[in-house]
DNA sequence: TCCATATATCGAAATATACCGATATGCCAT
DNA sequence: ATGGCATATCGGTATATTTCGATATATGGA
């Protein structure tokens, strides 16, 4: 848990907005029916949702996963990212305890 | 509270530190007789424990008293900076809000 | 094998950030 | 007024980030 490679990834609005739509599964596009099971999102939905090119997307989903925000499952062409719920709370944690004074 | 500007103030090592030196006034060098009352501390006691030039540290102040993370009160020459406790930790709860699923 | 599709990576241009030294400003004592 | 501090601001250089289009890689299907 990279407290400065996390707050960089953070420090972008678009990254951040991304984590928030991973939230939820509904704020992109039904996923294929072989991929039903997955909850991850594929980098096409993520970019059209984000409005920017495919290769800064694959940029920053790279980036969020390298903070350890997100996960990546690869099936077929795919690549499936989803919010690693544990890590993120994890960040939100350890940055509260270094920063707030109780 | 400007998340966007909270987060660019908090992505640098050096400005995290500062906070953190903050929590506790025996960081750094006992105050002037005169200045025993006030909680902050002076630019050049900051300047001297993070060992980087009087200009950066003021600028590096301001970003953070921007950002609302720490108060400024000018005390003749010396203008003495201190934490903003409330700020610091509403921050927290507000990035927390937005990242967190739960 | 050849082609289309999804994603990753590369190279580049524009912009922002990290610092610095020099200078300006404000305040205090003489 | 003059000089000496503490801090702020300015202008610059080096480095990092944002974002793109072009290209490479991987996969799956005809």
């Amino acid at each position: 848990m990279d407290i400065t490679k996390t707050l960089a990834a953070l420090n972008n609005p678009v990254r951040r907005q991304i984590l928030v739509w991973l939230k939820d599964r509904s704020n992109f596009p039904p996923a294929l029916a072989e991929h039903a099971d997955l909850d991850g999102v594929c980098v096409a939905y993520i970019q059209a949702k984000a409005a920017l090119s495919q290769s800064t997307i694959s940029s920053y989903m790279g980036l969020l996963k390298d903070a350890g925000l997100v996960t990546s499952e690869r099936h077929g062409q795919w690549t499936f990212y989803a919010r690693n719920e544990a890590a993120i709370e994890a960040a939100m944690q350890a940055l509260t305890q270094e920063l707030t004074k109780s």
